[in-house]
Parts: C-alpha cells; sequence; structure tokens
DNA sequence: TATTGTTATACTCTATAACTATA
DNA sequence: TATAGTTATAGAGTATAACAATA
C-alpha cells in the first residue's frame, strides 16, 4: 500500500490510500521502486567525491582488475561499449584512471588506476558501505542474503535464457 | 563472477575472468544487474500490447483504482508530476484511459479506464506475469518472500529518512 | 498562499550504426 | 573477416522552474 499524506496541515483532502494490489506480486515494480531509493542515495553518497554510479561502479572494477580492457569492463558492467568510452574519458580527464597501451594488442587499451584513482577508491568505497548499511537496517542476515540471491538468481535465469 | 568468454571460436585470447569481489555486497550494483534484465525481459512482454513499463504501470493502478487523480498516481509511481503527463497522454490517445473531471475539484482529473483498458489490462498482466514467473524461476517460496521483504525494507528505511 | 495539471528544458542513461586501426 | 575502441545520434527516463486555473 502506498499512502498520499496531504503535504500542508491545512489541506482539505482526507488521508487517501492507493492500492497496489495487483503490484504488490509484480517484482518488476518493487524492484524499480528499491532501486529508485538505492540510486538516489548513492548518487548523494558520491556526489561529495563526484563520482556518480557508472564512473564508481568503473573505479572498483579497475581498482580490482588493474589491466583490465574497455571491451571486458563494458561486459562487467553490462554497459554498451560506445556509452563506456566517456565513463573512462571522464575518470581518465580527473587523472583517477589512465589508458596504459596492452601490451598485447595494439587495438586495445590497458586500465590502470592512479594513486589518486586508489585514493578516492578507499573514501567513496567507505561513505557507499556506510549509506547501504542504513538503507539495509532492520534486515535480518537471513533476509540479506536470500535477497542477494534472489538478485542472482534473475541474472542465471536470464543468461540461461540467452540474456 | 563475471565471465568474459571470447566470442568467436577462433579467438585468440583465453577465458578471462574479472572479479567483482568489492562488488559482490554493493546492493545497488547487484540491484542494478537484476533491475536490467527485468526491465529488458518486460519490454520484450509489453512491446506485443505497445505499452512500456511506466505505461503499464499507470494503467495497472488506474484499473484498481478508478478515479485516481494525477498527483496521486505520480506520488504512487515515484514519478514526478511532469513527467507523469506524457504518460496519461499516451494511455488517452489510445483510448485506454479517460480524464474524466474531478467531482470535487475543478483542477483535477479523475482517470478511469475504458473497457478497452480493461481488456488489455487484463491480457498485458497475464503476459507480465509469466514472464516473470520465468525470471523468478528455481526460487524457493521463501526466498521470494525474503526478497520482496528486503526491497520493502528499503523503501521504509528511506522513508524514514525523508525519502 | 498553496495545489493541479501543464509546458519547456536539460541532463543522464541507454541503444544502434558506422568508422579506424589493428588482429 | 573479426575485434577494440571510437564517433555520432537517437531514444527513453528523470529532474527543475515557471505558468494558468482553481482552491
Amino acid at each position: 500500500m502506498s499512502t498520499v499524506r496531504p503535504k500542508s496541515p491545512g489541506a482539505a483532502s482526507p488521508v487517501a490510500k492507493v492500492s497496489d494490489a495487483t503490484l504488490q506480486r509484480f517484482a518488476g515494480y518493487r524492484m524499480k521502486r528499491a532501486f529508485n531509493v538505492i540510486r538516489d542515495d548513492l548518487h548523494r553518497a558520491l556526489k561529495p567525491f563526484g563520482l556518480r554510479m557508472l564512473t564508481y561502479t568503473a573505479l572498483v572494477l579497475i581498482v580490482d582488475n588493474p589491466g583490465l580492457r574497455q571491451s571486458q569492463l563494458a561486459d562487467a558492467m553490462d554497459v554498451e561499449r560506445p556509452n563506456l568510452v566517456v565513463i573512462i574519458d571522464e575518470l581518465e580527464q580527473r587523472g583517477l584512471i589512465v589508458r596504459d597501451p596492452a601490451p598485447d594488442d595494439r587495438r586495445a587499451y590497458a586500465l590502470n588506476p592512479t594513486p589518486e584513482g586508489m585514493q578516492l577508491y578507499i573514501k567513496a568505497l567507505r561513505s557507499v558501505e556506510e549509506h547501504e548499511a542504513v538503507l539495509l537496517a532492520g534486515l535480518s542476515d537471513a533476509d540479506r542474503d536470500a535477497m542477494f540471491t534472489a538478485l542472482q538468481a534473475v541474472l542465471l535465469n536470464s543468461r540461461e535464457r540467452g540474456g
């Protein structure tokens, strides 16, 4: 149930309830609502560091996998290659990563973090983890595990069908 | 773990693995990946009916809550009012809903489904439920319940903090 | 003075085709 | 012939300010 409250004390209409009975079992809707909350919260967590969800995710993957190729990163992030270019551009222009020549393929780049990138990674990671802890507060370990299990199952069920 | 496979049999590089160890506990990333899958699948489920996720969700809420105001619908869908206008325009132009005058407020509209809208709602709902059943296949009832519990907890934790 | 629906606008994210240089 | 990275471009989704009509 979603409750719509009058915004001001003087509003005339009573508290109205919008039934979302049909949507209660619509996983896509529930997932979207929760993701909206997490996305907005993440945006606030990353703003002080000048990062967005996409640039943060790319930075994390590059720090964890130095020498990564852009096509590998695009695959890992589930982002189209053309859309990754501007993300890498942004991180490189800020001096957080570098595009080194790949040792074995002159077409490709080996993405590596700079010391500044690693510093920012550490700080941003801490902030993100703190923010997520708040959003997941009150959940039992079992519920948390089950959520991750369910999210993973969706991915696997999709891949089996050629996603 | 995300596995990057060579796309063609003749490719030279071996199977490379990208570690997303740090992202494993990053709920936003896991949620986004799962939501991407659900969004794409939903897109396919709704395409035969000429609906998108947003128009489908709006139609469902209007069928379940005839007489709904646009501001209530925007609130229930977590969409800004200006962005809802084009969604309602689209549904109205297709003859699936109507903007009736609200009986008690000449500024507002009472959104109501047409018979055509209700017909389409029934068919689209069936298709969406079938698609989601496939994506959630293999999950125990307990895991499914825990997932919904966790998604709901995220929403509630956000509202407590003024989201 | 506040709210409903609206217009206009801008920004982010996503998706596709086509190019270059290498393989 | 295929792949890595790139450019250009178009489409969704999202966010904010400001307006007219009404409360």
